[in-house]
DNA sequence: AGTTATTTTAAACAACTGTTTAATATGATT
DNA sequence: AATCATATTAAACAGTTGTTTAAAATAACT
């Protein structure tokens, strides 16, 4: 028989070590040698196992994403015996901390949002599986705040809004830890941004809202 | 004499090309040979004139923030008689046009976006010349609409929440661009995003500048 | 004109890329 | 112990990389 017995050492060490490097250094710029030594494990084994360096990246990819949703998981702010403003709070906190905890997570965020980035093939995947739950269950809190006659378009644009202000420090991390690094050093800072982010989005959605409801009571 | 006389044309050529190309693909993944293709000239031009791949990439990140800047000028959100409100509305404006306008300018922001997302040993200069003098606008603006006793730490939270928010369309450009297109379709989206970017934070900012007067009358 | 200085060119360079190969080692099953 | 599938290895592959070289072409200047 031939069901390739997948060796569980050598191919998850691979697999891990892969993510690190590709969100290190991106897709093209990560040489196949670079993650086997860093793997201690011969060049020949990223085409044995996974027959190609890009068959590698988009498992490395899903692999990311799966094991970012299961260390932080959106169900708290799923539910609905919280208020909307307290769901908006849990939602940010748990997305801010899956975009920054480097200590659990390693260097899922960072391969995931360089993916967002700088798009290969995979990005389908990426926005399937990691982006399109997160968009609808935020879409869903949003609405609540606003009110259910909110115009479509303005509530996609809050969305973009709250999500814009967590990326930041994702994206423009290197400028935050020059002007800024104290504002994401550590995990209360975290929570501290955190907390702003919601404050400052809770306050716009609320005066918005009550300015929709006055010109359409 | 040896006073290596540039030759204009080539040389231009070689510049504005290596934006393109550094944007489209990263230092890394960028090869002097598709730069020299694109730009009909030698291979061996770009060590002529800038004396290695580095120094070219260098060189166009400079050119890239003094277009950028040239073409989209910060003066008129610097304008003193103009009331804060406005100067942010005209800041937001001006920064998101800076960072979308592709057919204007090219892709000066991607590279320059890119350079933060991925830093090479060239950001330092963007730092300086490019992020610094906008923080310092912001800075100013933000402060006056939350006045003056404004914790230092609050007024930086809140900048990054206004440039993160459009920061995001650059970034997350591709998911944007897959779930709504239509926001950064053309001028007027743009334009439009703005508004919403501005009203959005001017909501947030004078709800925190009145919890704040009334914590400390 | 002739004599420089500057620019452009094709070719070669050594180093590195992803992938393949064929031999060897390891482990499991009989 | 013998047989077989799986795993690992070193070596080679063809192609690409940034950079250098030395000759040829062009421009500038007296």
């Amino acid at each position: 028989m031939a069901t390739l017995v997948l060796n569980a050492p050598t191919f998850d060490r691979l697999l891990h070590i892969a993510i690190e490097v590709f969100a290190e250094r991106g897709f093209r710029a990560t040489t196949v040698r670079e993650i086997c030594s860093r793997a201690n494990v011969n060049v020949a084994s990223v085409n044995y196992y996974f027959r190609s360096k890009e068959a590698l990246y988009g498992k490395a990819l899903a692999l990311a994403i799966q094991e970012a949703n299961q260390l932080y998981p959106i169900a708290p702010a799923q539910d609905n015996n919280l208020s909307p403003e307290q769901r908006l709070a849990l939602f940010i906190d748990n997305f801010l901390h899956k975009l920054l905890d480097d200590s659990h997570l390693g260097y899922h965020s960072k391969l995931i949002t360089r993916e967002i980035a700088e798009p290969t093939k995979a990005l389908d995947e990426i926005i399937a599986i990691g982006i399109v739950p997160q968009f609808v269950l935020l879409e869903e809190i949003v609405r609540q705040i606003l009110g259910i006659q909110a115009d479509k378009m303005l509530v996609e644009r809050c969305l973009l809004s709250i999500l814009g202000q967590c990326l930041m420090f994702k994206h423009s991390r290197s400028i935050v830890d020059r002007l800024h690094p104290d504002m994401i050093a550590d995990e209360q800072a975290i929570k501290d941004t955190a907390a702003h982010i919601a404050r400052f989005s809770l306050l716009a959605l609320a005066q918005i809202a009550q300015e929709a409801k006055g010109a359409m009571p």
